[in-house]
DNA sequence: GCAATCGATCGAATCGATTCGATCGAGCGC
DNA sequence: GCGCTCGATCGAATCGATTCGATCGATTGC
């Protein structure tokens, strides 16, 4: 009946009477209100949000980065009424190229976090479904908005910020480079061939300053223990690098905690800089000498985009601004 | 056209050229494949699975046991074709009593990340909406599936563990009681009300083993820094307790670091001891003595039980098995 | 008292895919 | 050659809420 849609929605002229009169039968009859699914044929809504997470969820998870963003947007989105729906990203390199997900769920807008290369699957399969696709840190295409920060200026503030010092014998440690996910030092050849927008990009704010690092050491993921493995590779040796520049906090812990075991001091042995500005339990607050940037308000910036992308606006990048926070983890080189 | 479903569906009986001749066209009309919202409305199902986490999302998200769970979850959903919509819980005290999500969001089985009371406002609208729900380390109760661990015989073992050591003042660190998540020392009528469930039962551990807490610390949330506070409170007096319990690992982990920083050796001053079997970075493997529980194994557990549920199937509650683990964060008392 | 107007209510069409039954044509056996 | 059977294709009904237009009744103004 076209009045019982009346009724629950509370919209539209009805007699507070008959209103009453059909709630109640609907309590009777067991009727648990409208379903859902009709609704949102009818409307041509979904009411849900795809986040595409770039990486396998666990480890996401493990990163303050993906958790706080997530949470930013999770916090715009609920009273819109906007629900978000987690869709794998392509984990390994031998998984099917996108999560069955991603082709058949409802979903009215698309967020991709760690969006990849020009030929990413992911956002090939978003566009031949027609779903507007907002990117979080990935590189400007045609036909999709990019929300990001200014990787490259931030890592070339940190960078000069060790040239100051007095370093010249500057490390790096890196995000992933592609789905390989490599783990260890990288040549030089490497460095020329493509790899993910965001390592590419922090790596190039390092070179912006002139430093050539001694080492690029490449990562499998940005967690702790890669750091910390990162770390004991590169301060291991006697001839080890006077700073290490790297491109996660969570890198860069590890390589503090790795420093430790090692019995070296930061920053009187060694200096450690990261990127991002999260919090670590077991650091002390802002003692981590990082390139801070807004991770809620970027959640809530997507969350205002994806407003506007379901309103059928057309939108804008959005290019949020990085500071250098510098911490008692960097110091002159030792002597 | 009926024939177009078969051409894209695959199912069903149909020529192999006309197959190629319908996607021609589709394609050239610029049709992206099925509407899922026609679909979802005819099979009666949505393929989504609300994941309602009982607290603020960044904060959940901090604690690696929700996330393992919620990984182990997907895991086993992705295959299935499942999708995970995250639900925000009743976070603040004084918000909506339930997010409108759940209210209106489809939703074929509802899972409950550490369900409440027996009134919660949650599982009373999934009821009233008739979803079928699994509830993590909630309370039995009618018409809900469970799924939980032993944990207060793990907590007996725990407590007794440090029993045996000869330890007789020990204090035990709580993981929030209620919505008004109080944090500090809770006296002994308190302690007769009622609480979450899964606070109560590790709660229950302890004092089966006949230990009468010297101090019984609530926190507000599984965190490191409210288990630093807690820490720094209970160590901090002449006369602290050589023992403390904590009902979570984060919260532990909190402590052992608030201990080191009040310059206290652990085990051979104070002994500390968690609950759940993380991967603490800051922390040796293994480092700290603790209860291991299956949290991946849960995660895939519970998507079992939520396929069974899909196919309309009655569904035990499941307890899973724990197991101590005795690191070197406990010892004997200082003489 | 009659007509016009306004508000409440109801019918019917719509969103898009799926699926059951019916129809149509071709191939095969007798 | 005729009839039967099987497979492919097509029409139509269905899922459930929403919404536009139409109808119905009552109230008010003249």
């Amino acid at each position: 009946m076209s009045t019982a849609s009346l009724a629950f929605s509370g919209a539209g002229p009805i007699a507070a009477a008959t209103r009453e009169r059909v709630l109640e039968s609907a309590r009777e009859l067991g009727y648990a209100g409208p379903n859902p699914l009709g609704r949102q044929l009818r409307r041509g809504r979904s009411g849900i949000v795809g986040v595409v997470i770039g990486d396998a969820l666990a480890r996401a998870f493990r990163d303050p980065v993906s958790t706080q963003v997530l949470d930013g947007l999770v916090g715009h989105l609920g009273p819109l009424d906007l629900g978000v729906l987690l869709v794998p990203g392509s984990a390994a390199p031998d998984a099917p190229a996108v999560d069955p997900l991603l082709e058949s769920a409802a979903m009215d807008v698309a967020v991709v976090m760690w969006g990849g290369n020009d030929d990413d699957p992911v956002l090939s399969t978003l566009q031949r479904r027609g779903i507007p696709t907002v990117v979080v840190e990935g590189r400007k295409l045609p036909g999709v908005c990019v929300v990001g920060i200014d990787d490259r200026t931030g890592m070339a503030a940190t960078t000069q910020h060790l040239l100051d010092l007095g370093h010249t014998r500057i490390a790096t440690v890196t995000l992933p480079m592609d789905r390989d996910r490599h783990e260890g030092p990288v040549d030089e050849a490497r460095l020329e061939r493509p790899m993910w927008e965001i390592t590419r990009r922090r790596l190039d704010g390092v070179l912006d300053t002139g430093v050539r690092p001694v080492v690029v050491y490449e990562t499998p993921a940005s967690l702790v223990e890669h750091g910390a493995s990162a770390g004991r590779a590169l301060l291991g040796e006697p001839d080890r690098p006077t700073a290490v520049v790297c491109q996660s906090d969570l890198l860069a812990s590890g390589v503090v905690l790795a420093a430790r075991e090692l019995g070296l001091r930061v920053p009187q042995d060694v200096s450690v800089a990261g990127f991002d500005g999260i919090e670590l339990p077991w650091l002390a607050p802002d003692e981590l000498t990082t390139v801070v940037q807004p991770l809620t308000d970027k959640g809530a910036t997507l969350g205002r985009i994806v407003e506007e992308l379901l309103a059928g606006e057309e939108v804008a990048d959005h290019e949020m601004p990085v500071s250098l926070r510098v911490g008692t983890t960097t110091g002159p080189p030792p002597a």
